[in-house]
DNA sequence: ACCTGAACACCGTTCAAGT
DNA sequence: ACCTGAACACCGTTCAAGT
């Protein structure tokens, strides 16, 4: 959790930093990771190519800091209810879409600890979320094995060039042969 | 398989390609993606940074060219014998090193014919290999189904920050729920 | 503390000019 | 046909200088 601006000062810089981050989001969103830099963050916000390295201070930050809010936005609320294949279908939708930015972000966990650490925390979301739903249908010695499986088969699916139709019919197959 | 070369030009700039193609591959088995670059090639044969464009004209086909040889040589000859788990084992061990790379070629892929064509290559030369080792074991008419529900894994476990061990115990896991 | 503009060493690509 | 060198519009990053 954020901590609490203390003064004016800081209240000024974090709407600055929330600015240039949803700037960010906009261009990550219409032309990927590519698209992305600190002249095209300035370029939108009317600032020299280089003030923007003062709240953010290379590209990865500014990255990550952008995916989360997207991440936030589109995968923060789940629909209610507790069918597993609704909730999996909706969880593969979302994050079809956003694949070639998890994807990017993958690439620069490597270089990056801040992309590792972004990583690291959808990874275990997905997980957990998924446990919960799992947890009255999957005895208890298997829950945390068919889990993984099945968040490892999601992530695999994603990487790959399929209609969504055919990635659904999968992983009913693989729930189905798991559950 | 390559058309035969007419005549001794044709001798001449096959040879030119391969000796251009064999530096972009060790650029790339040393500093992955990001580091190979027309310039970078130039440089490791003496010539001048735009003299590569006349053979490969754009980075995608520099890419391409090497990660197909990286692919021969790394994936080309799976070892003897018909255990499932030794050989997907092999297979797991073989593509995690080559991951990023792998990683690189599917993002490119969204942009370059060419290197769809290499991932789509690669994807079906791994199904048919699986296929053919389990259908000994699997029903037929759950064949289809069984292979490319665990290839989708294995590319899932590829993805993922894990150690080797740790993804064999899975793999394993998921194997012997299926068959 | 915040922002600018110049600078550095790259990148991918194009092109006119040479042999 | 093959290669060079100049050029273009970028990139990420650093830094001295201003307010």
């Amino acid at each position: 959790m954020p901590t609490m601006p203390r003064n004016r000062q800081d209240v000024d810089r974090e709407a600055k930093v929330a600015e240039i981050r949803e700037a960010a989001v906009r261009i990550l969103r219409d032309g990927g990771h590519p698209a992305l830099s600190h002249s095209a963050v300035a370029k939108e916000l009317g600032l020299a190519r280089t003030a923007v390295y003062w709240y953010f201070p290379a590209k990865d930050d500014l990255f990550v800091a952008a995916l989360a809010e997207v991440y936030a936005a589109d995968l923060g609320t789940p629909p209610a209810g507790d069918d597993v294949m609704a909730r999996l279908r909706w969880a593969v939708e979302r994050l079809t879409a956003l694949q070639p930015l998890t994807h990017a972000l993958h690439e620069r966990a490597r270089h990056s600890e801040a992309a590792a650490r972004l990583e690291a925390a959808l990874q275990e979301s997905m997980c957990s979320r998924l446990r919960a739903l799992l947890s009255p249908r999957v005895p208890a010695e298997r829950l945390d094995r068919v889990t993984t499986t099945i968040i490892v088969f999601v992530e695999g699916l994603l990487t790959q060039p399929r209609t969504t139709s055919d990635r659904l019919d999968l992983l009913e197959f693989l729930v189905t042969e798991l559950t």
